[in-house]
DNA sequence: CAAGAGATCATCT
DNA sequence: GATGATCTCTTGA
């Protein structure tokens, strides 16, 4: 019986029969295992125009007031807002005139805190990505987050948005934890000695990360 | 392949 | 008024 109605069409057949939606408690836990956890994990996407599904490939940690590279390191304003609320909820903003990233809030409330997703590995919805990124390479559909904001329609729009809820989630196939790298942040070098901590990670060996 | 410029705007000073 | 958790394109070796 699938409790979840969410049978796992989009597993590549190695794991179970249904697929788990990952639940709020889960991003209640470390920030730095969740970002170590989603590597491997399916991020789902549903829209109007269709379904796009990915393999999470690369997280990055922003990690409480303290880290000098996380937005909320400069207090409370209306933009950080959202990573002092609930975890399981959806960060996005708006960089450099042109693009969004995506961010899961993580941790308990009042600690401001959210794991970036800047690599996907398409596995579903693969044309709709194309035309959206205006490429037929597939390695260059979501890696990175703007890439991949852009592949899986991720505006404002999903800023605030419940990710245990039906529109945008992560999904659990059973995939055993794949084997991971960690290294420094990238795009960070003004947060001092933050710049240097080792919280962005990646599956080891995978194509579609957005550098090596 | 590496390096650099430019695009463009919400947010905060 | 400055800047950024980026990307694409161009240049030049």
């Amino acid at each position: 019986m699938n409790l979840n109605n969410s049978s796992c069409a989009n597993c590549r057949g190695n794991s179970s029969d249904f697929a788990l939606k990952l639940p709020r408690p889960f991003y209640e836990q470390s920030t730095l295992d969740v970002a170590r956890q989603l590597l491997g994990k399916y991020l789902v996407r549903k829209h109007l125009d269709g379904m796009t599904v990915g393999r999470i490939v690369e997280t990055e940690a922003y990690v409480g007031s303290r880290d000098k590279a996380c937005h909320a390191s400069r207090g409370r304003t209306k933009r950080t807002e959202i990573m002092f609320g609930p975890a399981g909820h959806a960060y996005v903003y708006f960089i450099y005139g042109f693009y969004y990233c995506l961010n899961i809030v993580t941790e308990a409330v009042d600690y401001p805190s959210a794991v970036l997703i800047r690599a996907v590995e398409p596995l579903k919805g693969i044309d709709l990505m194309k035309e959206r990124r205006r490429t037929e390479r597939l390695h260059k559909l979501a890696s990175g987050p703007g890439k991949l904001c852009q592949a899986f329609a991720i505006d404002r729009s999903l800023n605030g948005a419940d990710v245990c809820a039906n529109l945008l989630y992560v999904e659990d196939c059973g995939e055993p934890a794949p084997k991971t790298l960690a290294g420094p942040r990238v795009g960070v070098d003004y947060a001092g000695k933050w710049k240097h901590k080792p919280w962005r990670f990646l599956i080891r060996g995978s194509e579609f990360v957005s550098r090596p």
